[in-house]
Order: structure tokens, then C-alpha cells, then sequence
DNA sequence: CGTACGTTTGATCTTTCTCAATAATGGTGG
DNA sequence: CCACCATTATTGAGAAAGATCAAACGTACG
């Protein structure tokens, strides 16, 4: 009765209330969305490019991340995706998918129809509101992107997208200040990032060498924050959190 | 009283009704926004990072553009605005402007009161609606150009900003097929695709030879849209456009 | 008609990629 | 528990794309 069922969407509720304080009733509407848990294995896709879906997936647990492959089949990775997060809202809005979501982690996703959520928005106007907040800050990590890809060199990129990580994990309080672990390989490290992966290797063991990470396997500690953020040029201006000053 | 005053938000009204169809009634509330005319020169600014700005500023007739400039200086252009859309929408349900707006060229923008626009929004939910697609359609260009700077070629990369501007006039309607002048120097097309302006000028020239465009100053021709659509390996579904086909 | 800005050119240098091989790691079935 | 396989990480050498620097040339416009 109560158990993973009824607690499944807190994660989203609390994500949303993140970027736009939510009355109880409104969090309580959003707990009571009709949902289906899926499990999802490693490199699974929830999306694919084309796609025109009739639901909307919440990811609950595990990491899932967007990408876009190009005409001569080299592949952008466009985003990371942590727990909390709506992964195919703009699908309820605009015809096809325009790119692909596939998992990173073995997770779990709520899958919930899309009239359940448009009836949600119009009876809870203010849900409607965070929906489309969360919706512009996610459109304001893609364009630190196109900055941190278009113009940082190497190391800073790589370094940029450490932090970001990091502090996305910390908001949602999903990280232990200064460890978390990165489930990505070197190979997505780098289709994120618009490098190779022999160079991406390259980079990490510089950062590494200067004391800037600390690996173990996926798992990264930041010895020093402030000189990672230096060095990454990292300004959180642009994730829009309510909370937090690190 | 009438005169430009009355139409001058006609092409803000075409563009939300690309996307998603828009009704008499709701056409007009949008005409009947209060605004106020501001005629702008090429450079100035329509909003900096940081700004908490109470009024939306609509473009009517020039180019503007978004950017950002890193700790070292230099600068990313994330975006090029065309007449009809709505430069700081964002702001008004995000605190702080995450990057810069200035203007490409000479222009006229219409200022609108942020009250104005929340009551249109509660008032007319499918403009809401529309203003929520066009936001979603906006990320999707991001996306885009994260995968264009990450993942292709310079040619390419080149190449396929050209496409984009070009359809997106041509389906506003604003350029007569395959011509347009291009209101960017050098120097801008490298902000924009991540390169540096010497290597632009380079690529331009080979794009030339190859016969893909065709420049006269600012002017830019393409021979054949085809050759140069495949060249930039560009697929205009991340437009969303309801209309067209090229 | 001069000045500021934008474009073009050449030479050289760096960053990052490519290719190819080797080593480590993790998971699987026996 | 161990041997095996697939995946991932690491290393080296060489090549290429694009950056940098500096100068010359054009063009627009006050």
C-alpha cells in the first residue's frame, strides 16, 4: 500500500519544488499520478529519435543521459539525466522525439500518461509553472554546454562537466560533498564532451597528476573544490538553484 | 494610434502560431499587448548576465543574438534571433538572465510589461501553451548546436548554420528562397561555431570554391540547397516546424 | 579622404585526433 | 574459485585540423 508505489515520485516532486516552491496539495498531485515502474538495464533506450510517445518517463533511480548521432555516425551526448527528472516532457508538447534517451546505470523510471500530467497542470496551475521552470533551466545547461564545448579547452571542459555533475548530485542531495561516482565511461566522458577518448584519458590523468581528482575506478573525490571550480571555469549561475552556496 | 503601433506585434503572433495553431480570439489578445517601440543600433545590448528584468522584449525587425563570454574571455554565441520572437522570456519566470542578449544589427524590439504577458498566459491558456512549445523548440535548436560544435567538421559546421538561418527565414518568410544576406561578420560565425575567424574566412573560401554558397558582401546564394544540405548534414526535424518541407 | 573595422593571406605552432597495440577490469559459465 | 571473454583504460607514435601571430588589403562611413 504505501511502500515504493506511493513514495516513487517524491524524488520528482522534490525536484520540481527545487526551482518553484510547491504548496502540499500540489506535491501531494504529483504523488498521486498514475505511474507504472519500470527497471531498466545499462544502455537501454526510454527514446529514440523519430519516436512519437503517449507517455512520459520520471527517472527514479540510475542515470540515463540524451544523445544525437550524426550523419557520419559519431554520437554528441547532450545531457545527464539524474533521479527526479522528467526525461521526455517536451515530447507531451512538440510532435517527435528529436533525439534519443538511453540509460547510462541500471535504473528505475515511472512511466505516466500523458493526459494524467496535462490534467495535472490544469488543475494545479502552479505544477504547470515549475514544469516549465525546470523546463528552461534544462535549456539553460544546454547552453553552458554549447559554451563549455565551443570554447573552453580541454581540460576546463572535462573539469566544467565534473563540476556540473557534482553539483546537480549535491542539490538534490544525491552526492556526499566532494565524492561521487561518475557512471560514465571514458567513451561517453568524451561524446559529452566533443573529444576523443584516448585524448579524455589523457586529460583525466592531467587533473589527476595536478591533485585536482582523486580516481578509483568511477568513483571521484575533489581534494580541492575551489581550484577544480577554478580550473573548470564553473559558475553556477546558470543552474538556477534556489538553495545552495557551495 | 493605429499605424505600426497596431501591427506591431503581428509577427510575434505568426511565430507562436507556427508551432501550434492559434485561434482569432487568442491572435488578438496577443496584437493588444501593451507595449512600447524601441528602435536599437547594431551592439547594444537588450540584456547582460545578471540583469532581473521586469519587461520581455520582443524582436520586430533586425537580428539579435545570445552569448556568453568565458572567464578567459572569449566568447560563445548560442543563438541567432530572427523578427517575431521573443528575446527574455525566460526572465520572466527565472531570477537572473544566465547570458547576454545584444543586437546583430540595427532593429526595433517591443517591450512588454511582465504582468502583461502573466495575464495573457492566465487568460488565454493556448497562448500559454504556444509560448511553452516555441521554449521547448528553442532547447531543441541548443541541442542542435551542441551536437554541430562537438561533433562536425568545420565545413560541416559551417555549412550547417547556414542551413539553419536560411530555413528558419524562409519559413517566417523573411528570405526568398536560397538568397539572404547574412548579417554576421566573421568574427561572429566564429563565436557562433566555436572556431576562430581566420579559419572561418578559410572555410568560407572553400565552400566557395566548391560551389556550395555564392557570397556578394553579406549576401550569401546557394546553388544548390540540396548539395549544401547534405554537406552540413542538416535534417531541419530538430525545427519542429508544423509547415514546409524544403 | 582618412580611420576604424572587417577580410584575406602566409608561416608556424598546438591541440587534439587517429591508429594500433597492450594492459587492466568485470562479469560469466564451468 | 578459476579460466575466459568482452569491455574499458592506457600508452606511444605520427598525422591533421584548427589556432596563433602578424601583416596587408578592402570597404564603409563619418
Amino acid at each position: 500500500m504505501d511502500a515504493p508505489h506511493e513514495t516513487a515520485l517524491e524524488l520528482m516532486a522534490r525536484k520540481l519544488n527545487l526551482h518553484h516552491r510547491l504548496s502540499i496539495a500540489d506535491r501531494q498531485a504529483i504523488l498521486n499520478l498514475p505511474h507504472k515502474i519500470r527497471r531498466l538495464e545499462p544502455q537501454s533506450y526510454i527514446l529514440r529519435e523519430g519516436d512519437r510517445p503517449e507517455r512520459c518517463a520520471v527517472l527514479l533511480q540510475g542515470y540515463s543521459f540524451r544523445h544525437k548521432v550524426t550523419g557520419d555516425g559519431s554520437r554528441q551526448i547532450l545531457a545527464i539525466n539524474v533521479p527526479g527528472e522528467a526525461l521526455d516532457f517536451q515530447n507531451l508538447f512538440l510532435e517527435e522525439a528529436d533525439h534519443n534517451v538511453q540509460m547510462l546505470s541500471r535504473g528505475i523510471v515511472a512511466e505516466v500518461p500523458r493526459e494524467a500530467i496535462e490534467e495535472l497542470i490544469l488543475a494545479h496551475s502552479e505544477v504547470g509553472r515549475a514544469i516549465l521552470i525546470t523546463t528552461l533551466v534544462e535549456a539553460s545547461i544546454f547552453r553552458e554546454w554549447v559554451v563549455n564545448i565551443g570554447r573552453r579547452p580541454s581540460r576546463s571542459r572535462i573539469a566544467h562537466l565534473l563540476c556540473e555533475f557534482a553539483y546537480r548530485l549535491s542539490v538534490q542531495q544525491l552526492a556526499a560533498d566532494g565524492v561521487y561516482e561518475l557512471p560514465m565511461t571514458q567513451e561517453q566522458l568524451a561524446d559529452a564532451t566533443g573529444l576523443t577518448a584516448v585524448h579524455v584519458n589523457r586529460v583525466l590523468q592531467l587533473l589527476q597528476r595536478e591533485g585536482l581528482i582523486d580516481r578509483d575506478r568511477r568513483m571521484i573525490r575533489f581534494p580541492s573544490w575551489e581550484r577544480l571550480r577554478d580550473v573548470a571555469d564553473f559558475n553556477p549561475r546558470y543552474l538556477h538553484s534556489l538553495d545552495l552556496e557551495v
